[in-house]
Order: C-alpha cells, then structure tokens, then sequence
DNA sequence: GACAAATATCAAAAGTTTTTGATATAATAC
DNA sequence: GTATTATATCAAAAACTTTTGATATTTGTC
C-alpha cells in the first residue's frame, strides 16, 4: 500500500493512527500478534474468519500506520507487532488488555 | 445521543473508543477542552470553524465514549474532558502531545 | 407573551471505509 | 512446464460516518 504522505497538524497525525486501531479485526490482530511473534496471512485469516483479500488488506492498514511489518518468505508474508510504537501510543492498562 | 450497549469482546470495546479518537476535529475538542476546563457548544464550534449540528455530533460521539461529560446550566452546555479516562488510555507520551 | 440565543435532533447528501469476488504474480512441487 | 499455494491488488458493492440545512426546544430578555 502506498507511503501517502501529506497530512498536517498534530491532530490529523494522531487521528491516522486512531483511524488503524478502531476496528475490531484490526485489534484483534495485534492481539494475535502480540502472543506469536509473527504470523502469516493464511494463519491470521483462519484466525479471523476472514477472507484473504480482506485480511490482506487490515494488515495493510495496520502496517501503513506503522503499527506491524513485514517480511516476505517465498510467496509468504510474515507479519509482525510494532510493540515498540503501541507501547508509546497506549498506557500500559490498555496494552495490558489488548495485548496478551 | 443513546447509549447504546451490546458491545461484547475486547476488540469491539476498545475499538468503539478508539473510533471516537479516530477524527481530527473531535482531537482538537480534545485538546481545546485539556487547556479550558470547561467550553460551551458556541465556544467550540467557533474554535473549530463548525456549523453549530456539526460541533454538537462530534461532542455527542465524544460523550457516548466516556471521553467527555456535560453539565447544562440554561440553553447552555457546557463540556468538560474526562481527563482520567483519557490517561488511563493513552500512554503520557501520546497525552502529552495530544493535551495541553 | 414576542423575540432572540444556545443547543439538540432529524433526514438527506456527500464522503469514506469495509467487504466481496475476480484476477495477477510469484514461488514451489510434480 | 503444469498445477498448486500464498499473497496482493483491483474494481464494484455494501456499510458506515460525516456534513449540511431545516426545524424543534428551551431559556432568558424586552
């Protein structure tokens, strides 16, 4: 997915990154992240009762706002927390509950 | 605006708050509301250059994710942040960019 | 009580995101 | 090289959110 640039104020930075987190699978996929290290698209697809293209494409959004990334394998991609960014975005409280 | 309930799993409970983070013009009633312990409708919607509807909506999803309260004293409403829910969410460092 | 000001709510329009099904690409197994 | 598997990307459809303008409600002022 394309690196848009472009957006402006505090507010604007914040709300894209808020705009990643407020939705359920998206959480839920971090959370999956969370307890394994990395994982692969079929993996997190059967895990989510989804469809690949639209596993395919949570992950996107997860990874344009720097919140996982990935690596590829062969034709696998590996997909992988940024724990480091949502430690500095959330409270431990919230990680707490998200994570595990 | 109703208080909806029925929100089951993790996901979907934090998913709902981070749905009301998740826009530029409800972060700046954020951070307009961490620097004035109390504003009205009229203050905030002139602050933000909002039709009056368009300031009252954000303020209602603001409210409905226990992000904010209000307390009427006349025709006027006066919105206040919930300072607590929003650390106990956010990590000091994000507060601190988004408050103040 | 007529008038104006502050707010809420409503329904429709505009805009955005999510979901789907189809197709493309690349790697691996036969 | 044919078939198969894993993934990405695309365009269209469905669902949802935001914005608008109109209107209703309540309170305070003359």
């Amino acid at each position: 997915m394309e690196k848009e640039q472009g957006k402006s104020s505090v507010a604007e930075t914040h709300a894209s990154v808020f705009k990643a987190l407020a939705n359920s699978s998206r959480l839920k996929i971090i959370s999956l992240l969370s307890r394994h290290e990395e994982l692969c698209v079929c993996e997190l697809e059967a895990a989510l009762g989804h469809k690949q293209p639209l596993a395919s494409y949570h992950l996107a959004v997860l990874e344009d706002a720097g919140l996982i990334t990935h690596r590829e394998k062969g034709t696998w991609s590996y997909y992988k927390l940024n724990e480091e960014r949502l430690t500095e975005l959330l409270s431990p409280q919230c990680c707490g509950s998200l994570l595990k």
